[in-house]
RNA sequence: GCGCCUCUAGCUCAAUUCGGCAGAGCAACGGACUCUUAAUCCGCAGGUUCUGGGUUCGAGUCCCAGGGGGCGUACCA
């Protein structure tokens, strides 16, 4: 540490200096002795513990030891309470808090010390103790104010409640609502979990371009904005797919994105207009081999980051233990309502089941869509899993291959965890004549009026032709695999900065 | 987008069915206090009651319009 003492007398940048109120010449400028706004702000301040690991060191330390160690630790200061000649402070950093002592006897420049406001920052130095009572302490034998809070903190008990002001600054929010760090930081670490487990499977990270000439790879209503220079309108990706994609066809056979995407829809306790979503293609892999990598990457994920693959969302219990259930969507269908119906039922049939459940039949729907929406109003909602419901229709399913015994079907799979979907998964589809045939029904869709439909995307049609070899893809949403992981249960509380109507007093 | 609810001091909340002087705790500020744990005690100050209209002798409260947020719903992951 090049400066052992940040309040060292013989310091000539020591700000203590400028402020001697029995100095006269100093003027009446000089007049409060405890007025921390004339403290100078260091440049550095060198730690040498987290407050966590001044816990984890000094655990079993006795009542009334000081110790010899001298640590120097950093944070805002979060409560204080003074006692006359000494004085006691809970000094908070992301790791958790530790009390300071101070006393006028031991901490230079006590009385500013005592002045100092809830929530400015302090970097402290002194040696690790505990008090009569058997708090673990650090005694402040020399300390500097890293920065000072001009505005007054929320209330040192009841925190933050208007979620407006919660997510508009976080920056307080993260002070002041224990749950809402935690969350953040399980989030990093499943982060860099997921990102552990496929480099070690041999996967390649990769980014692909957020600026797409065609929105594609998802059915969605995309950002447009402009590119001046190309005097051309990009759209913000709705999902990478495409991209990657054509990558195994350059020969990455293993490779994943994890990125933001974004999709100009509507916003509730599941939706944010950008998220963050993993994609990964393994080549001479099909959906089944997909499958037992999404349910072991999930399983690892939660056995790491919440010690148990058996976790607690809202009242219930979640069992991400391998394996999952398998179910057919016409199984799930029939689990849920007793409905016998599939692509083979007639159409009336269909119909007149979709408009007994309320659902508005477009007469543009073939069966395909009639029996998705069958599922996604009677099964999809009551699933709490997790389960993988197989076999979409290919109707809905325009990127993936038809099911090698099915027709009609799909090689493709959802798992849904409390009564939500948290991956798309396929088998890819290869064939570039059967790719054009489904863009061109996609397209035709979109001519009808359906603005999320996909449109005919050429160049992945060229890569296609020349090869893409069998592969299984996998798209996760890593909004909700945070909110399954840490019982939250809005996606703006496991999104740091939500999207919001810009405040308009600001 | 639609429906319902909500907005009072920096923060958390009060303000008597159905309209009658806008208040408290914490924080801040001044003071006391050598082992506190949301320290305690004394003192002081703090308001465009989201904004703009209206009804009324009188509006935080009732009505209308607008703004922010929440919940539900639709699109969607």
């Amino acid at each position: 540490m090049k400066n052992p003492n940040p309040a060292d007398p013989t310091d000539p940048t020591d700000p203590t200096d400028s402020t001697d109120p029995t100095d006269p010449a100093a003027g009446p400028e000089a007049a409060d002795p405890a007025d921390v706004s004339r403290l100078e702000i260091p440049y550095r301040f060198e730690r040498s513990h987290s407050l966590a690991g001044i816990i984890a060191a000094f655990d079993s330390l006795e009542s009334g030891v000081t110790t010899e160690t001298t640590v120097s630790v950093a944070g805002r200061l979060m409560l204080r309470r003074d006692q006359g000649r000494i004085a006691f402070a809970t000094l908070q950093d992301v790791t958790g808090r530790v009390q300071l002592f101070a006393t006028a006897l031991a901490t230079p420049d006590f009385e500013q010390f005592t002045a100092l406001s809830i929530g400015d920052w302090v970097g402290v130095q002194g040696v690790v103790m505990t008090t009569r009572r058997g708090e673990l302490s650090v005694r402040v034998d020399g300390w500097v104010i890293l920065a000072q809070a001009q505005r007054q903190f929320p209330d040192k008990w009841h925190g933050l409640t208007d979620p407006d002001i919660r997510y508009r600054q976080r920056y307080l929010d993260l002070w002041v609502t224990e749950q809402a760090r935690s969350v953040f930081m399980r989030r990093s670490a499943i982060l860099s979990c997921v990102r552990r487990h496929l480099d070690a499977q041999g996967f390649v990270e990769v980014e692909t371009p957020m600026l797409h000439p065609i929105p594609g790879g998802a059915a969605a209503r995309p950002f447009v904005t402009r590119h001046e220079a190309l005097s051309t309108d990009f759209y913000l990706r709705i999902a990478p797919e495409l991209y990657l994609k054509r990558l195994v066809v350059g020969g990455m056979e293993r490779v994943y994105e994890i990125g933001r995407v974004f999709r100009n829809e509507g916003i509730s306790t599941r939706h944010n207009p950008e998220f963050t979503m993993l994609e990964l293609y393994q080549a001479y892999a099909d959906h089944s081999d997909i499958m037992e990598l999404t349910e072991n990457l999930v399983a690892e994920v939660a056995s790491e980051v919440c010690g148990s693959t058996t976790v607690t969302y809202g009242d219930r219990e979640i069992d991400f233990t391998v394996p999952w259930r398998r179910l057919t969507i016409e199984q799930a269908i029939a689990e849920c309502s007793s409905l016998q119906v599939s692509l083979d039922s007639p159409t009336a049939e269909l119909r007149a089941c979709c408009e007994s459940l309320g659902i508005a039949v477009n007469t543009s729907w073939g069966s395909g869509k009639m029996l998705l929406e069958i599922y996604e109003k009677t099964a999809e909602p009551n699933l709490w899993g997790p389960v993988f419901v197989t076999d979409y229709p290919a109707e809905v399913s325009p990127l993936s291959r038809e099911h090698r015994s099915r027709a009609g079907y799909t090689e493709r799979f959802e798992a849904i965890v409390a009564g939500r979907e948290l991956c798309n998964a396929f088998s890819e589809l290869v064939d570039p004549a059967e790719q054009r045939s489904r863009f061109e029904a996609q397209a035709a869709l979109r001519v009808g009026g359906d603005d999320e439909a996909m449109v005919v995307d050429e160049d992945y049609l060229r890569a296609l032709e020349y090869g893409l070899p069998p592969t299984g893809g996998l798209g996760i949403g890593i909004d909700r695999l945070v909110m399954l992981l840490s019982d939250t249960h809005a996606i703006r509380d496991a999104l740091l900065f939500p999207t919001l109507r810009p405040d308009p007093t600001l």
